[in-house]
RNA sequence: GCUCCCAUCGUAUAGCCUGGUCUAGUACGCAGGAUUUUCAUUCCUGUAACGCCGGUUCAAAUCCGGCUGGGAGCACCA
């Protein structure tokens, strides 16, 4: 049998291949971004391949879940399981004819053999290893079944796997990141490979695969580096040619131990819920654990493509600080041109059961979003920030009306006069709202023998009685959106509570 | 426990490869200030780090060694 390796192609083809056992992780987005940019910046390819071999915990929905946030976040791939490629199928559970050829012909070289011990068995070998203080590892004992104890195990169906049997050497690689690892292969013991035939596991299908289909960098998460030595064992025993590896750092909790649910969301999905904008985890994700060397902080994803570079990863950990994430989705959704961010807002509002049909008018709502934007962080943020507006009648507070020093009578004589010089504009529009009050301040503070420059005594209760909140837009900004009829309206409201 | 990886302000990082220009830069955060009726935005100022010990050298954040600390992996999961 001669099957001599195919030379990797020579161009670029990177792959991310997550497992659908679950939504998408953020570590998992940050993997598929630096791939996708790796091979955009190298003119090469990139593909989707979907490791389902775990047949209990992969489902279809999962595929179709990462699919979509990576959609999203406007990663996109020349090849995978949704549309196709010269190299599919792109999921491995349909590739099982594949595994299946390479596994007889590790079968038949004596590179793998049937083992027949129970999980109990190996389990309780492992415990013990591990009390004695070595590192667990499989001890070998169906490595040298004679071949008739093999075939009558096996005519009596007894439960088996297929192990690869593990070189006892020492294996080096260059990684991109990382530079010369080393591991000692002695202290690995031979991988289970398949349960049979039909149902390879990760190690032997991620070997097969990448060679199968030509990958030439290997570009995914540190935690995969203790298996690559194991992976560069089969792929020799293959006669395969070996990629390009490149193991990118982990992304951290706030403890520096691997992300994880506990100290916040780790599905891209919670964060694409909750309102961060795809331009904005793609900006924070890529600068955890890479930079350009400028002091440029701010990349479009076409801006990424052309700087991102795979040298300046880093090699430590980066904790995921969400302080930054919110500052730059802030900092994206003020970017956002206001048709854009109105649309973006919609479905907040609407969950939250604030935009019945009719009630604003879409030139309202545009306004509404733009005065509530500088206090954004996250589109759900909306909701909060704008809810008075669509209100018909306040829950006032009738402390919070007080400015300074005021007493009631005070307050209502400073909302009695907004109320007549609001009632007396005709052309309603913010320039005249903000000019007939901010005279009407003045005016109110020296009768009332205030300090002439703060106009809080007037507009502080005003606002007040126009939002119900402690920290709202201006007043002219809230009247000018209300209307004439609702803004006299409140400002009556809250007159009847002095 | 074993193997491997890692180590600059609270966080992300620049600088390290090619020692001097580093009294260590930037951003977020935090503190203070300006603008402002409030909050936010914007602007200004400030805050704070080379883990430790030794070696090489005229000179070390930068090179070498050790230590310490942190992390990941050790499945019939991926």
């Amino acid at each position: 049998m001669k099957k001599i390796a195919k030379k990797s192609a020579g161009q670029v083809r990177v792959r991310f291949a997550p497992s659908p056992t679950g939504p998408l992780h953020v570590g998992g987005s940050r993997t598929a971004l630096f791939n996708y940019l790796f091979a955009q910046k190298n003119g090469g390819r990139f593909v989707l391949r979907i490791e389902d071999t775990d047949k209990e915990r992969s489902l279809q929905k999962w595929t179709e879940e990462i699919i979509e946030q990576l959609k999203w976040l406007g990663i996109e791939w020349n090849e995978g399981p949704d549309i196709g490629g010269k190299f599919g199928p792109y999921k491995q559970t349909q590739r099982t004819d594949i595994y299946k050829k390479y596994l007889e012909k590790l079968l038949g070289e004596n590179k793998a053999y049937y083992c027949f011990c129970t999980e109990e068995d190996l389990e309780a070998k492992r415990q013990d290893q591990m009390s004695r203080g070595v590192a667990p590892k499989y001890d070998g004992k169906c490595a040298r079944l004679s071949k008739e104890t093999v075939e009558k195990n096996l005519a009596e169906k007894k439960s088996s796997v297929i192990r690869f049997r593990i070189e006892n050497k020492k294996i080096k690689f260059n990684d991109l990141i990382r530079g010369d690892v080393e591991f000692d292969a002695r202290l690995l013991g031979d991988v289970v490979i398949a349960k049979d035939l039909d149902s390879p596991l990760y190690h032997f299908a991620v070997v097969v695969d990448d060679f199968e289909m030509e990958i030439s960098h290997v570009i995914r998460g540190e935690e995969h580096l203790p298996n690559t030595p194991r992976q560069i064992l089969i792929q020799k025993a293959l006669g395969f040619y070996q990629p390009i590896y490149a193991h990118l750092p982990l992304m951290l909790n706030t403890d520096r131990s691997k992300l994880s649910k506990r100290q916040g969301d780790v599905a891209l999905a919670d964060y694409h819920n909750s309102g961060y904008l795809p331009e904005a985890l793609v900006n924070f994700m890529v600068l955890l654990g890479w930079n350009p060397g400028t002091e440029k902080e701010i990349f479009s994803l076409s801006e990424l493509v052309k700087e991102f570079s795979i040298e300046k990863v880093q090699k430590a950990g980066a904790v995921f600080n969400i302080d930054r994430l919110d500052f730059l989705n802030g900092f994206y959704i003020r970017e956002k041109n206001i048709e854009k961010l109105t649309e973006l807002c919609k479905p907040y509002l609407r969950e939250a059961g604030l935009l019945v049909a009719g009630q604003v008018t879409e030139n309202q709502l545009e306004k509404i979003v733009e005065v509530s934007k500088t206090r954004m962080k996250k589109l759900s943020d909306i909701v909060e920030l704008s809810d008075f507006f669509f209100a018909d009648k306040l829950s006032l507070d009738k402390d919070l009306l007080k400015w300074s020093t005021m007493q009631d009578t005070e307050i209502k004589e400073a909302l009695l006069l907004c109320d007549k010089i609001l009632s007396e504009i005709k052309i309603w529009d913010i320039k005249n709202i903000e000019a007939g009050l901010t005279a009407g301040a003045g005016e109110f503070n020296k009768q009332k023998g205030y300090p002439e420059k703060n106009k809080g005594y007037l507009l502080w209760p005003l606002r007040v009685a126009l939002s119900g909140k402690k920290f709202s837009p201006s007043p002219f900004e809230i009247a000018d959106i209300l209307g004439k009829e609702k803004t006299i309206k409140r400002i009556e409201q809250a007159i009847k509570l002095l």
